[in-house]
DNA sequence: ATAATAAGTGAAAGTCTTTTTCATTTAGCG
DNA sequence: CGCTAAATGAAAAAGACTTTCACTTATTAT
């Protein structure tokens, strides 16, 4: 983990965008947990208290996102949730297609697929995604069923 | 590709759907492009001549699905898309963050990641997507300029 | 071939998520 | 402390998708 709440703020001013309450406490409900979260689900952490809104979430996540501090992940089951940006730190996803649980897989060593792709293609490779599915041991133990989907 | 036009009718016939012109339709769109639509997509081309209305293609994209027929694809963007199957060939997507274009990877080699993964997380692997992101020849010869997302 | 019927369709209304608008508030500066 | 641009909240709007319901049609059994 490389940004800490305190290097978040100083980023952001450093960006010129202000330090509110707002945003603090989305920064901190981010910070203390370790996966992704919707909108939504930030939303319903904060609710009770500090009574701040939806909307602003949605604009917090969007600044954020402008400075670099979280990145967008777009689940396979259509969903938008964001994370905590730990640069240096790439990483993947792993999806239990039970229950949901979202845990990362370290490194992937994808370099030489990215070179082999790009000299079929022709492409400049920037980035790539890997998100794999399957069943968490939990799962497996209480014998859940899987959906079944099968990506292609 | 694996599935025919005649072979797409005679497997939902088989899982006992009815053949309506409107499915057809919807079906001679999709085998015509290689690429993902979106249910939008494929309503524009319908439009003007059959007046088929966007809610029987997002209906029939629902019964494709559950017969195995069309595959859902959530883009990094948040876009719903969907493609013909082509099973057996297990493929992977590259999209060019400048102008959109999606074309497919072939094998991606990744048996032993998977197995690697297995083994850390306790997870049993089902599949994975793996989407690259880049910059396609065209607009690398024009010059375009990416829009710079980094995954994470 | 035709009638019966279960499935499919279109229109309109309803959800759900996200964005925009606009008036009010506030962080950060001098 | 006061100014100003930026940020916020509420409400309305937009967009994507789903549901409801009355009507139509593809299949089947006659």
């Amino acid at each position: 983990m490389v940004y800490s709440y305190k290097d978040i703020l100083a980023e952001l001013r450093r960006e010129g965008y202000k330090i509110t309450p707002q945003r603090r406490a989305i920064i901190q409900i981010m910070e203390a947990t370790e996966s992704h979260m919707t909108p939504l689900e930030i939303y319903s952490r904060t609710n009770s208290s500090s009574g701040i809104s939806l909307v602003t979430i949605y604009r917090t996540l969007d600044t954020l996102e402008k400075a670099g501090l979280i990145c967008q992940f777009n689940t396979q089951s259509g969903h938008t949730s964001y994370l905590l940006r730990r640069p240096r730190s790439h990483h993947h996803h792993l999806v239990c297609s039970v229950c949901g649980l979202v845990v990362n897989i370290g490194e992937c060593g994808l370099e030489e697929v990215e070179e082999r792709v790009s000299k079929d293609t022709g492409f400049k490779i920037v980035s790539h995604t890997l998100d794999m599915s399957g069943v968490c041991p939990e799962c497996q133990k209480n014998n859940r069923q899987t959906l079944g989907r099968d990506f292609c």
